[in-house]
DNA sequence: AAGGTCAGCAACCGCGGGTAC
DNA sequence: AGTACCCGCGGTTGCTGACCT
């Protein structure tokens, strides 16, 4: 049984908007309110169907709409929220006020992928296209050394600073770790267990952290937990410079969005 | 000036979730 | 429980203007 159509195809117009159409919608609109999108075509008198006058309301007329350019804040900001919640536009839109959902997704595919792509980062994966390569070749042959050293120095420096049997080890971290999983979760950030081997020796026990904290929630004056972060704020001579944070903070500020996970993505040019 | 190509964006389409009956 | 409907979302299309030859 199929749906049955919102609209009768055959008596509404369709294409452009024309002047005199936005003004029958925006006056209905101001005087009735949004909703019934079904119904209100007939009551405003316009030869359209429902969900034609919805996306024209929503993506064009609404009065809160912000036009004009993207700021470099904003453009940061979609990428951050790319990486972390993939195409869900929406959900993308309701943290950047005045923006559309459809706005927002004519914006990436213009322009950011582009961006993206030219600073040798995969749009979907939010990773650098060459490692990703790399990470599929090494999977195929996870036993062959000779393809661990695709990853690049720094992973050419860890091979030589430890067995080899824990680099091994890493590896099966680092090309798990390249999956990007863009289903939607809220869950702690995932660690594998040689970070925390490597936390354990750097402080001589895994950091405790509430999950406040796990979660970027962390209050600095009421959490007592051992998140870096968190105290940041209350000593004003504090010695703890940015690479301090980022290698000694175990939680994640999620909806602050200060990830150190998310690549910096300002520097790339924009055309 | 005319025609071709391309990028940007508005609008459309199909589908799925939620809900009333 | 099943059905029909409304609404919203994400992918895609197609129009338009700018630029190039």
């Amino acid at each position: 049984m199929g749906r049955s159509p919102c609209c009768e195809k055959d008596h509404t117009n369709k294409g452009a908007w024309t002047k005199e159409e936005d003004q029958k919608l925006i006056s209905y609109i101001k005087s009735h309110g949004e909703g019934c999108w079904r119904s209100l075509p007939a009551s405003a008198g316009l030869l359209r169907c429902g969900k034609s006058c919805r996306l024209r309301w929503i993506n064009y007329l609404r009065p809160d709409l912000k036009r004009g350019n993207f700021t470099l804040e904003e453009d940061d900001l979609i990428i951050k929220l790319h990486s972390l919640l993939g195409n869900k536009w929406s959900l993308i839109a309701t943290r950047l006020p005045g923006r559309t959902d459809n706005e927002i997704k004519n914006y990436w595919n213009t322009h950011v992928k582009r961006k993206l792509l030219r600073g040798g980062i995969d749009p979907a994966t939010h990773r650098p296209i060459k490692a990703r390569r790399a990470a599929s070749e090494a999977r195929e042959t996870e036993d062959s050394l000779v393809k661990v050293l695709s990853f690049g120095p720094q992973l050419e420096k860890e091979e030589s600073s430890r067995e080899e049997g824990r680099f091994k080890k890493s590896l099966t971290c680092k090309t798990k770790s390249l999956d990007l999983n863009l289903e939607l979760r809220i869950s702690p950030p995932w660690q594998d267990q040689q970070q925390r081997d490597e936390r354990k020796l750097l402080f001589g026990r895994e950091k405790y952290l509430c999950s406040a904290c796990r979660f970027g929630l962390g209050n600095g004056k009421e959490c007592s937990c051992e998140n870096v972060r968190c105290h940041i704020d209350d000593s004003s001579s504090s010695s703890y410079s940015s690479s301090d944070i980022s290698s000694s903070v175990v939680g994640f500020d999620f909806l602050g969005l200060n990830t150190s996970s998310v690549l910096d993505y300002t520097s790339f040019e924009m055309n």
